[in-house]
DNA sequence: TCTGGGGTCCTAGGACCC
DNA sequence: TCTGGGGTCCTAGGACCC
């Protein structure tokens, strides 16, 4: 089962404010009368009726809808909500896969001995959910992780698919490609240029097709055309990276501007890796000049520290040969990876 | 249209080791 | 003189996800 909370950061901010019920609402950047820079990041369905939509920049929003309702994101506010629902989840699960803040995987195999089983556990969560915080969800359910979320999906808001293997063929093939997860707008566009527009196109398409233009990748798309996944529900992982980025009000060439953003960053990343008991042995920077051309630059250094200023030392060689160009920077980012957890006694090699 | 922020995974080439 | 094969680690860029 994939469970999928409707315009989530909307409905949150919606419950909140009852008197924006029925408005359009707007959660992303400041949108300072359309000259605002950044994107949406959830719109509620009223919105959406506008055309607007997440990721869309804030500044074609605006002029799309000017008299929405256009709210910060509180994501303190959103996560603290998001911890509610998803232990109510994972009461109904087997195992349990949170997915960003708004959706989960749930195992439910041994809980549900049938389908309909199934359907009558989404129906019990759905109003678990709404009755304990007001917000409503969409569910899917299906043979595999894949099937479910693309069921999820398929009706929103408030919406229950159910897709039994024995129709997943009728139900997949009328779709198109970028319903599959991993296939974005460019694979989309490199498909749809072969003559592959929908998930049936691409399961009939011959797999040494698909292999010569993406490689494994493409075998991988050709079996998920299928409706076959193996994956499995998994319980969290530890994390890989810490990373923090700031996008400028205004592209700047201003050095103690920059100086100040990179130690600011550092700074952040630092106290996230030490805080969640890590080390790390790798520095990336990125940069982003007005142009939108973007460059990265990691270390990776002999030891494991979560000393900041290691890492500020670091970042600042990297940063170094990118600063003195004419252009002017729109974006610094500094992240932290190769980790490793944190032991109470570190044994230092001679 | 003018493009956030926090992540993961993959690829390809090069260095290096045995 | 013209160069194997297997492996690991590192780096830069890109696609994708929420």
């Amino acid at each position: 089962m994939h469970v999928d909370l409707d315009a989530f950061f909307a409905a949150v901010e919606e419950k909140n404010h009852p008197e924006y019920v029925g408005k359009p609402i707007i959660v992303g950047a400041d949108p300072k009368q359309g000259k605002g820079r950044g994107v949406v990041s959830t719109c509620n369905y009223v919105a959406r009726e506008f055309g607007v939509r997440s990721a869309m920049p804030i500044s074609r929003a605006w002029r799309l809808c000017p008299h929405g309702v256009y709210l910060p994101v509180n994501y303190e506010l959103y996560e603290q909500v998001s911890t509610r629902i998803m232990s109510i989840l994972r009461k109904y699960a087997d195992r349990f896969e949170q997915v960003g803040i708004d959706e989960a995987f749930l195992e439910i195999s041994q809980k549900a001995s049938s389908f309909e089983e199934a359907e009558r556990i989404a129906r019990e969560i759905k109003s678990a959910i709404r009755d304990s915080e007001g917000l409503t969800c969409s569910v899917g359910i299906g043979p595999n992780k894949l099937v479910a979320k693309i069921a999820s999906d398929y009706r929103k808001p408030d919406g229950l698919t159910v897709v039994r293997e024995d129709s997943m063929k009728h139900f997949l093939h009328p779709l198109s490609v970028e319903k599959i997860w991993g296939i974005g707008k460019k694979t989309k566009e490199r498909l749809n240029s072969m003559g592959i527009r929908t998930i049936g196109d691409l399961s009939s398409c011959d797999v040494a097709r698909l292999r010569k233009q993406f490689g494994s990748l493409g075998e991988e798309f050709h079996r998920m055309s299928q409706g076959i996944d193996e994956s499995d529900v998994l319980e969290e992982s530890p994390p890989k990276s810490f990373s923090r980025e700031h996008t400028f009000q205004e592209d700047t060439s201003d050095k103690s501007q920059i100086q100040s953003t990179i130690n600011d960053l550092c700074t952040d990343v630092a106290s996230q890796v030490s805080r969640n008991g890590f080390l790390f042995r790798t520095v990336t920077i990125k940069i982003r000049y007005e142009d939108f051309e973007t460059h990265t630059r990691s270390r990776t250094l002999p030891f494991a520290t979560s000393n900041p200023e290691s890492l500020k030392v670091t970042a600042a060689r990297l940063f170094d040969p990118f600063l003195p160009e004419n252009k002017r920077i729109r974006l610094l980012g500094v992240r932290a990876s190769s980790l490793t957890k944190k032991t109470k006694q570190r044994i230092l090699e001679i």
